[in-house]
DNA sequence: TATTGTTATACTCTATAACTATA
DNA sequence: TATAGTTATAGAGTATAACAATA
């Protein structure tokens, strides 16, 4: 397996697939009947265009997952959130340091313990998280479009028992 | 969404699991039904066991797709192998340099246009592809008994669909 | 002594520009 | 001039160790 790629902007960049030039008719092989191989290159188109659904409100799928459990989960700290998330702890740092700068959501001292923070979105980071969901749900209503309503969730359901349980 | 981790050791990290500790019950809301978070989860648990399947061998997912790509296309080109997996040409050199340090392909400069090189898997390479291919099989058949075949099948189809028409 | 947030740091991936040698 | 392979480099993402403040 191998797949690779980025869409930080709307540009196209070159591409691996079949479609495009010159691979001249090279053979996958055993390659798409493993899983990893497609996953990894679904994995990259819908987060390319999860990027490209997100571009007014310049929101990493990262950090959209943050601000949807900070809304759910309001007054949480660092590690909870960041642990959930499967983002560790020193990484999570600059990557709240982000969205506070940009108003999103704020870091409020325990009265309790005073070493925690607990994460709360501010009016901003909810205004901005209603845009994005409605922005992220003309992206998965698309792909509804492609699969299927009843395969989309299939697919999911899949991916979580794959997730969770391999 | 976001999801990380590696696994290059055998060794055990943290996990974002609901599972391990005390995320307290954190709520992951519409996470959970979009497709990008799950999806991206199951990739990372699919490559970390296909790294520790592969342990004995020392490849990584891409480093077995191009030996595999080898075996099927001998004789092509970097810019075509790479550009078949996604791989940009400047960042196939150093992974080509490995293959071929540790003798399992080599570049052959082709008569016809000096400027290109063949490649081909050596005697090495195909035997560990061989290997190689054997211990995949484990990690595919693993997946297998947790989906059942046709599920399994069901998905594969359902990620490239995805990978190829979104 | 343990934990929270943090800094520093390193390693891997991915991306772009520009060089060289050929064509 | 264009292309194949390459170098250099920069930016994400991810990983670990260690420190200060607090418990």
């Amino acid at each position: 397996m191998s797949v690779s790629r980025t869409a930080t902007d709307g540009a196209k960049t070159q591409r691996g697939s079949r479609k495009e030039a010159e691979d001249a008719g090279i053979e996958l092989g055993e390659l798409s009947e493993m899983l990893g191989y497609p996953l990894k290159r679904a994995q990259l188109k819908i987060f390319e265009d999860f990027l490209r659904c997100m571009a007014p409100l310049q929101l990493t799928p990262a950090q959209f997952s943050v601000l949807l459990l900070l809304e759910r989960n309001p007054g949480r700290n660092q590690t909870e959130i960041a642990s959930t998330l499967g983002i560790l702890r020193p990484n999570f740092v600059a990557m709240l340091d982000g969205l506070e700068s940009r108003e999103l959501c704020s870091r409020v001292r325990s009265a309790n313990d005073r070493r925690s923070h607990h994460l709360v979105l501010t009016d901003k980071g909810r205004a901005a998280l209603a845009r994005a969901k409605k922005l992220a749900a003309k992206h998965e209503a698309r792909l509804n479009e492609l699969l299927g309503p009843a395969n989309r969730t299939a697919l999911v359901a899949m991916l979580t028992k794959v997730a969770d349980e391999f």
